[in-house]
DNA sequence: AAGGTTGTTTCGTTTATTGAAACTTTGTTC
DNA sequence: GAACAAAGTTTCAATAAACGAAACAACCTT
């Protein structure tokens, strides 16, 4: 009976948040007061906390314009339909595990984990363990390393277990020494996981950008040393990050 | 020098969204409490509190699983770069155009107007007035009233001027006739201006809808109405919703 | 330098948020 | 079907944030 008649605090700052998203270019303060019917100060510090917030972001040098931020760019991936972005996963690495004859697969950030969403493995040659809804040894697995390397610090401390648990005898288990493997794969584009979880295993993965929302997915291929070792890495890196910006476009048509 | 150090109420209400975004299947008020890390009857006030503003959407029968909801799909769409929407938009009309030799056109749902973001005229032929950029009379144009036919009580009151200004002697000035009129728009899926705005000029136009976030858009084609008459309704209509159609699967690849 | 515009701070009042505790509902086990 | 556990909901007093009028500062114009 009692239907909510007061508005809420969010609601407001969501009515914030929709007149930047949707006026025609960017929007000022006094502006959005007009067009939300809201008291500058109010519209003052609603954009404050929105910023701060990361829903919103500033672009303009003195504080005069403003855009949908990164924070919200990332939910709105996050919440993307399951099953169709797995379809797509699966496309992109079918085609890459049809190129290389090894195992492909496509891994996303969750709340505390790094989870396989989609595999191909080829017709002949081993089953690599890498199914879809497993989760990845965040500190070791080369798809995982290829996102968290891109992820703020606060992110990191959640996914990481302390201490790092020893996979194999090549299984990084500092923290440090991650930090810079992490460097590593920001400054090439690209990660390996050379051993580090299972003896004569190694595995590249890249990053998958998404416009305005960082990492949350990755591409990799895995397979045995001693065959994986046989292809040039600069083609299988170029052919990853490939299928990763294919990836991308599939879902980040709509992206700024 | 002094940080933000509190943590502003919005805040939690992100990390709540965020949660429900990235979880791998559907998540209940306990699960997002634990992942959280925020008390129970906290939990339950907050995604009370975002279902009610449209953030998020309960799916299950007994308030057990969220999602995100059609409010944060609308500030997505809304918020997307508009050259790239632009585009596909001029694509889509271009097509439409060459099919039928008159001129097609997208108009986009705006914060307080209805106006044309593309339009493809044929090369031989009248140019019609609709440019891109140029608003549209939203009680008269075919293009805005299939937008209109699918917004809430409030964006009408925003979007329609009072009163009505009659263009031409066929223009609908109450509105109470228009709300007819945008109801039959439900009812077959597409609008139509008969001389509302110039004598001698029709249109129709098709909405666009968009997965989760409504109608934002419409695909409409215009001329003389000795020429449009020529063409059966049925096929006309036919090919506005496959455009709109195509155009939505541009934008919404991405959406559930 | 006067006049308009836009962004910012202050501050007393009002209102929502907060979370422990107690309670209800729903589901499971024996 | 009673007993138990788990998930969801309500209550409520202390606390914290939202609120917006007014006054202020910065920035353009002319």
């Amino acid at each position: 009976m009692s239907e909510r008649q007061k508005t809420l605090p969010l609601e407001r700052y969501m009515r914030v948040a929709e007149v930047v998203a949707a006026s025609h270019q960017s929007v000022g303060l006094t502006e959005i007061a007009v067009l939300t019917g809201l008291p500058k100060p109010t519209v003052h510090r609603l954009i404050n906390a929105l910023v701060d917030t990361g829903i919103l972001e500033a672009d303009g040098a003195h504080y005069k314009s403003f855009t949908v931020g990164r924070r919200l760019w990332r939910i709105l991936y996050l919440g993307l339909d399951r099953d169709k972005v797995a379809g797509y996963a699966q496309i992109v690495c079918d085609d890459l595990a049809k190129e290389f004859k090894e195992t492909c697969y496509m891994v996303r950030l969750g709340q505390r984990h790094v989870r396989a969403i989609a595999r191909s493995a080829p017709d002949q040659g081993h089953r690599l363990h890498v199914l879809p809804g497993a989760e990845l040894p965040p500190h070791a697995a080369s798809s995982a390393k290829a996102i968290l390397a891109y992820q703020d610090g606060e992110t990191l401390d959640r996914l990481l277990p302390d201490p790092l648990p020893a996979l194999t005898e090549h299984t990084i288990t500092s923290r440090a020494d991650l930090e810079v493997d992490l460097a590593r794969v920001r400054e090439t584009g690209y990660a390996i996981c050379d051993r580090e979880i299972d003896d004569n295993v190694m595995a590249y993965a890249c990053p998958i950008h998404l416009a305005g929302a960082g990492v949350l997915y990755s591409l990799g291929v895995t397979g045995p040393c001693s065959r994986l070792r046989q292809i040039p890495t600069e083609e299988l890196v170029a052919a990853l990050k490939q299928g990763a910006s294919r990836f991308a476009d599939m879902l980040g048509a709509v992206a700024g």
